[in-house]
DNA sequence: TCACTTTGTTAATGAGCGTTAACCGTTTCC
DNA sequence: GGAAACGGTTAACGCTCATTAACAAAGTGA
């Protein structure tokens, strides 16, 4: 079993042409036909690699939900202690993965009902722990936010930072940094603002 | 020609129950039959009142953005002179919208790419015009805030307030006056924070 | 060398679905 | 009162598309 450093599985380039394609076009607007001839193959060949088009969009959609919890958990834990330093690590984190990873950020809320139920059961309870890790963290910088409040306002502000695909490709922008901070100081500022005479 | 003052035609019917539908599960995961059955016709009888399916996502994606759109400029009016106003006014009617039509909100930026590129250009047009709109006033409240700031700024607050689909339904949240004074309350501090020692 | 696995290919299958055809009862209106 | 318009129905057509079948070529390892 070599170790891969650089070049991409076949199963990777797959899922990741299957994500920019599903993004674009949604999961029954593209055709395992397009899959393939995006990885030069076409078609059936697929099928050596996955079990079908489903298990491609449950791998992707697992895989997301995974990433986020586990880089969520990993963040709060390096920053234990520190409320503040743990919201403001969840919110890089966060921007981050929106800013590199456009198509799954769009994917993530919008195909989960394409899902087997397993898979679909799966995928919501990783985003729950998600979302109740961000709640816990927003409770303890803004403890006048009761929680369904903050839980709100942590849907509001996913909301805020996965709006980025919807920021035109171009030169519109200061850059990748310039996004990721006007990103952070709006997100920040809206949590702010959710707590300021909560009375939710 | 009668005026209706209560009752929904049975174009409207449709449109609704389309809307709900194609919110749920998405444009090509909703089959006219089932459509049909949605509003107790079967099938092949809505050809009675649209020319086929994509004439009924158009006619939605269309008339949400003309909403918006008019909608917008009458509060702008309203209001002219007074910016702090009018992005307040702006805002409010961008949560009723979202938080009374939140299929029509969904579809919105979801299925846009499924329409006829006649209709898909018109629909841009209407977006561009609202987004516009609200850049204009927000760069009047905050001069500091550069034009790619503001128009990132302003998508990024359409995510937070089109946020609410993912608010579940039970009484989660502090009631609808609530939930609109929360989001109202966040747009604004997102945009407050957005032209802090803005860069971009 | 030879069997086996891996990774493709093209052709066929079969279901689902948008759309059209053909037909029918009821309203409306001259 | 009769004819068109309206708003339905069910059956059939045709296309798309995921999936499977059947087959082949290249690597791999005993």
């Amino acid at each position: 079993m070599a170790i891969r450093t650089d070049a991409l599985t076949r199963r990777e380039q797959i899922l990741k042409e299957a994500a920019r394609l599903f993004a674009e076009r949604g999961f029954h607007g593209v055709g395992v036909d397009e899959i393939g001839a995006a990885v030069g193959i076409s078609g059936p060949g697929l099928y050596r690699h996955f079990a079908g088009k489903d298990a491609m969009l449950a791998e992707l959609l697992v895989g997301i939900s995974e990433q986020l919890l586990t880089g969520g958990k990993r963040r709060a834990a390096e920053a234990a202690g520190n409320p503040e330093a743990v919201l403001d690590s969840l919110v890089e984190g966060h921007i981050d993965f929106a800013l590199d990873d456009r198509p799954l950020i769009t994917l993530h809320d919008r195909e989960l009902d394409r899902l087997r139920d397993s898979d679909r059961k799966l995928v919501r309870q990783l985003q729950r722990q998600y979302v109740e890790l961000w709640v816990e963290v927003v409770r303890e910088v803004y403890p006048d936010l009761a929680e369904p409040g903050a839980r709100a306002a942590v849907h509001a502000v996913f909301g805020l930072l996965n709006s980025t695909p919807h920021l035109g490709r171009p030169g519109s922008l200061p850059g990748r940094a310039g996004t990721a901070a006007l990103l952070h100081r709006m997100a920040r500022g809206a949590f702010e603002a959710a707590a300021v005479s909560a009375p939710g």
